[in-house]
DNA sequence: TCGTAGCAGTTCAAATTTGAACTAGATACA
DNA sequence: TGTATCTAGTTCAAATTTGAACTGCTACGA
């Protein structure tokens, strides 16, 4: 009486690879931004988002969403770059309580020095590494992956 | 003199899925795991590869890789388990220094009460979302990623 | 105009992770 | 033998992450 759908070799070996990949890329990416620009990736992601965000500033709980983390570890983490000189935080115009996390000058500086290192990783870790129907089928794949876990937990939160 | 080989949209597409994907699909696992076992994701991790391995024990060091997790975190995570009676420590018969960590018969009965529900999950969170062709893509592109990063480090390690 | 509820962020203590330094058991070879 | 080296694990302090509790606004209904 065990109704356990377990896995097959094939899907072994899907999951198996799927973990570690997901694991060895973060890693590798945190330790060469590391070197190069003092940034953990979750930093260097933030200077991403932010950059890319209408007058390079978004909320807290906004970006908060967008990086998939929670949001006393983005309080602690923009803190840590805000003393670094690399965002700025003031109040949200409208909305009261609120608060925007604005790019520097500075911030987007070494952004802009960092990319394109960070780009050249990227590509030597992954893209390059798969045919254009792998990225195809991972980015479709994924995708649904990531979407049906974002609306499955709806507006569940941190 | 720009020479950076921007990511383009689908490459852009591929990435963003692959980084989000792995993130959330870990912090399913790791919250359901919680509150099923009381275990984090790489504690159970922990208990699979022991339960895999001939007389259910393995040297800390490969486990360490088995695991890519660094010596002293797994160090900390036995420490906790052994805590729990879920693992026990003892010297290795060959090699003098060297440590086997090895589960315990509760450990094992923890693995086997918690696996069919965790299995469950995912296969809800990522196994049944793709198809066959899209699983088939993923073993392929990611194993060669995760086999790439391995060798590249060849030896190196923490 | 209160009082309650909800939202946005922060704070705080506890758990975990990191990486560098350290200890002890081999190994090698002068 | 004696010394340098290497490997396997551990320890330790510092950095980060977590989740629950808390603070300040806003909105809403009585």
């Amino acid at each position: 009486m065990d109704h356990t759908r377990w896995l097959d070799d094939e899907e072994m070996r899907m999951w198996l690879a799927f973990i570690a990949a997901g694991t060895l890329v973060d890693r590798e990416l945190d330790q060469q931004l590391k070197e190069e620009a003092g940034l953990s990736h979750l930093q260097y992601e933030i200077l991403i988002w932010l950059n890319e965000a209408p007058d390079r500033a978004m909320r807290m709980t906004e970006l908060a969403e967008r990086l998939i983390n929670s949001k006393s570890g983005l309080t602690y983490q923009i803190g840590q770059m805000e003393k670094a000189g690399l965002v700025r935080r003031r109040p949200c115009e409208w909305s009261g309580s609120g608060v925007m996390a604005e790019l520097t000058d500075e911030g987007r500086a070494l952004l802009e020095r960092t990319a394109p290192g960070h780009v050249e990783m990227v590509r030597e870790l992954i893209i390059d590494v798969l045919t254009p129907e792998q990225r195809a089928a991972i980015a479709d794949g994924l995708g649904k992956v990531r979407d049906r876990i974002l609306e499955r937990k709806g507006e569940a939160c941190w």
